[in-house]
RNA sequence: GGCGGCGUAGCCAAGUGGUAAGGCAGAGGUCUGCAAAACCUUUAUUCAUCGGUUCAAUUCCGAUCGCCGCCUCCA
């Protein structure tokens, strides 16, 4: 039975989609304004676990992952080089994707950009203006929370313990606003000012949470089963999704709403203002594999902040290495025919144990754990010979269903099984053979003292007494 | 000030009212024969501190200390 924390009731709770088997999702994707960096993928790779392990459970998934391709940082810098928002941020998209592949996560079903959803948004404003959950003033529009008795049913929030009041925001905004906490839907441009669209309500651009709401409902409907994202997103982000959503069509907006904690370094969030971040693209220029990144990144449950070392890094970079070795030592394996029941016990248990994890809000932690338990006793097996052929298949089969959960053992297909693992040993051994040549010549001129030559030959290391 | 989270071995970290998963690092070992690589074994009488409840607490309650987050653009 699958399990969730809520953040609506801030309780675990049975996942039970709206609609039979059908789930639909959304999660709020990047702000395409730069190269994202391991933060914002923590949380996009716990999207994709979430997304796998939905299927995984057998549901039909339809999965909306946004871009925002439009924010006051997008408009600032590509007014600074001169081009207009789609130049600035092609680029970033184009290099979002790439990373985003690379770190093993699948693609999501649907993955609209803001900037093609402006007339959705409207069509929400306009319907916010028409039932007074929205007023103008000075040419922008912004929603009325005062009608919105519910505002505030996620992030719990208590605007009278605020430090400032409310009042810093109110000095520092340049419009009217009727309340502190309203907020903008839309804000005025000017006639030649870029970018701008026209509307019933004037010209002007899109504020930033309007653009999640319109998507995720155009896509999924007015109501939808899950929405997922960071942390820092449930407030204000999430929370005024729920009031314009809510308020323009009266009917609760998402079910469920899950969100992922922070990743830190050295103890402190990563983030862009205190320049302590890292980039995928710094890794991998460092060297480290994407996959040994992926495996750090959810080997800590997505609920819990995460500490991000480099020690840490390379534990899971010789994580990863272990397990496509077991991967090829059991695809290898000399077996005979048959199948031993103890062996049927300890995969069937690592299993159960897998399912049982992910069912208790997607810990991946104990997830992992069921995934080495079976490498290491099936590894005992193996070292002593008594690996059966089909207790090989159903190991292999075992791997197959782990890494369509977590995508760390690498691309693999269940139906295409057998040719993937064919390349893959043909490639592991490739790769093994130039290890196996003895790099050292201190170690060869030691040995030739005493009258012993090495050769290297094609199988790896081979030696000769004089 | 309001709200929330965390503190488990050198590091990362799971977990439960009945006496501590897993990974990395370390140590030992196996693989005829140096080094690698691979594999195996091993590593917390103890879960921040102090009280309380209980037959029994790391797990529940209270206090203390320390750390982090949100309340402002941020995954």
């Amino acid at each position: 039975m699958l399990k969730f924390h809520n953040t609506l009731s801030r309780q675990i709770e049975e996942f039970q989609p709206l609609e039979g088997n059908n789930v639909r999702m959304y999660m709020c994707g990047p702000t395409v304004w730069n190269f994202a960096h391991i933060g914002n993928f923590r949380t996009f790779i716990f999207g994709d676990i979430l997304r796998r392990y939905l299927k995984f459970k057998g549901f039909e998934l339809t999965h909306v992952f946004n871009l925002t391709d439009i924010d006051d940082r997008i408009i600032k810098e590509a007014a600074a080089r001169n081009i207009n928002i789609d130049e600035f941020t092609a680029p970033f998209i184009t290099a979002f994707w790439e990373d985003f592949d690379a770190l093993g996560n699948q693609r999501p079903d649907i993955t609209p950009q803001a900037t093609h959803h402006i007339a959705e948004m409207i069509e929400i404003i306009e319907k916010l203006l028409a039932n007074d959950h929205a007023y103008e003033s000075d040419g922008s529009i912004y929603y009325r929370i005062s009608v919105f008795p519910e505002y505030g049913k996620l992030s719990k929030i208590n605007f009278s313990g605020n430090i400032t009041g409310g009042s810093e925001r109110i000095d520092t905004d340049k419009y009217e606003k009727e309340d502190a906490r309203d907020f903008a839907l839309w804000k005025l441009v000017g006639e030649d000012e870029q970018p701008g669209w026209d509307a019933s309500f004037g010209r002007g651009r899109p504020g930033w949470h309007i653009e999640c709401s319109a998507m995720a409902m155009k896509y999924l409907g007015e109501t939808f089963d899950l929405h997922a994202g960071g942390m820092d997103l449930q407030f204000p982000h999430h929370e005024n999704e729920i009031a314009q959503s809510e308020g323009a069509t009266g009917k609760q907006f998402s079910k469920y709403w899950i969100h992922s904690e922070f990743l830190k370094i050295d103890d402190m969030t990563m983030s862009k203002s205190k320049g302590n971040f890292f980039t995928f693209r710094d890794l991998k220029e460092q060297g480290f594999s994407p996959l040994a990144m992926r495996y750090l990144l959810l080997s800590v449950p997505y609920n819990k902040q995460l500490n991000f070392t480099f020690e840490g890094l390379h534990g899971a970079e010789t994580t990863i290495e272990r397990l496509r070795n077991f991967r090829q030592l059991v695809s290898e394996a000399k077996t005979g025919e048959g199948s031993h029941p103890d062996v049927e016990a300890v995969i069937a248990r690592s299993l159960e144990h897998f399912e049982a994890a992910m069912d208790d809000d997607l810990n991946t932690a104990s997830a992992l754990a069921a995934v080495h338990n079976l490498v290491r006793e099936i590894n005992t097996v193996l070292a002593a010979g008594g690996l059966l052929r089909d207790n090989c298949h159903a190991v292999l089969n075992a791997i197959v269903k782990f890494d369509s959960v977590l995508g760390i053992f690498g691309e693999v297909e269940s139906d295409s099984l057998d040719a993937e693992i064919e390349a893959l040993v043909e490639e592991r051994q490739e790769a093994r053979r130039q290890r196996n040549f003895v790099r050292s010549d201190e170690i060869r001129d030691q040995l030739a003292e005493k009258g012993i030559v090495l050769e290297d030959t094609k199988d790896g290391v081979r030696w000769k007494k004089k």
